[in-house]
DNA sequence: CCTTAACTTCACAAATTTGTGAACAGAGCG
DNA sequence: CGCTCTGTTCACAAATTTGTGAAGTTAAGG
């Protein structure tokens, strides 16, 4: 009896898991309450959560609240809504907007050209050294160009797989 | 005049470089000392560096050189070799296995699924949240196999272009 | 073997990052 | 209007990370 069926779900297991799957995003580079706190929202049936729903279910601050969300929200992972007739704010994790900000690494991508752009430049095309930022650079320009056309196919995978959300 | 042809490098010229294309790496999540090594390797003309030529050019102790080379090569976006007849190591950035590391982030998304997938069985393959776990588990999944994919192309792409390095 | 060159490891100081409590700001409600 | 419920901002203490000097290790060269 683990878990009772109509008693909802347990909050203990959904720790587990929050709090499992978040260490994994901190160690690829995420800071650690962005992370736990969008686990936590991607982890709730309704894929929304207020303040105050975050700050108990973590065991952090309001503070330590507001800074994930400003995070996450800069970075396109949530979105907040004001609760119509409340001064509740609401964060969601829409499931596509999240995929987006992975393809919003593009930013980053463009800011790596420019600099080996540069590079080329300076060094000169015609060095060895020059030659090898070259390359480095036209990966990343292909790169770009496929993860673009990547997110095409899998937004028609998707549908076709999980109808549109 | 500010390249003599026949001159070689202008040291300071390679290090604006280096320093500007480090930062943007640092800023993506790199540990700076190894992000300064590695740029400072693929600005080199020959690709290879020895210990005692990184630590003058980027003003750091030895301990500093060793420490981001022990992880650069952990994550397989240098190589060392014992050069013979000397106690010297030299490091080297061959152009494609820094695309390999690129691809080796696989090992980090291995790592995803298999949170995600617990988190599909622990909240219930048929709630709310653990679909919305199920259809970014598929994401990853679908991401996977895709890179793949590209690398393959890439290639050739490269090959066309490039000719084999 | 002993010396010395080259790199590694370790302990620690400095710098940076993180999360908190407390004061603050603003919007609904009485 | 003033009260109160929410969330934000700020200064600071704690924890973590970073890079160094110094001692240690290994192997080449005499």
């Amino acid at each position: 009896m683990a878990e009772p069926s109509g008693t909802g779900r347990d909050p203990e297991v959904v720790s587990r898991f929050v709090e499992h799957f978040a260490a994994q995003l901190v160690e690829a580079g995420l800071p650690r309450m962005p992370a736990r706190v969008f686990v936590a929202l991607l982890a709730s049936d309704a894929g929304v959560l207020t303040s105050a729903e975050l700050g108990e279910q973590l065991r952090i601050s309001p503070a330590a609240v507001s800074g994930a969300v400003r995070y996450l929200s800069q970075v396109r992972m949530v979105s907040r809504e004001r609760e119509p007739g409340s001064r509740r704010e609401r964060y969601r994790v829409h499931g596509d907007q999240w995929y987006e900000a992975l393809t919003n690494r593009e930013t980053v991508l463009k800011r790596w050209e420019d600099a080996l752009r540069d590079g080329v430049v300076s060094l000169g095309a015609d060095t060895p050294a020059g030659r090898r930022l070259a390359e480095t650079l036209a990966f990343f320009e292909f790169v770009e160009k496929e993860v673009e056309a990547m997110m095409e196919r899998w937004r028609a995978h998707r549908e076709e797989r999980f109808g549109r959300g």
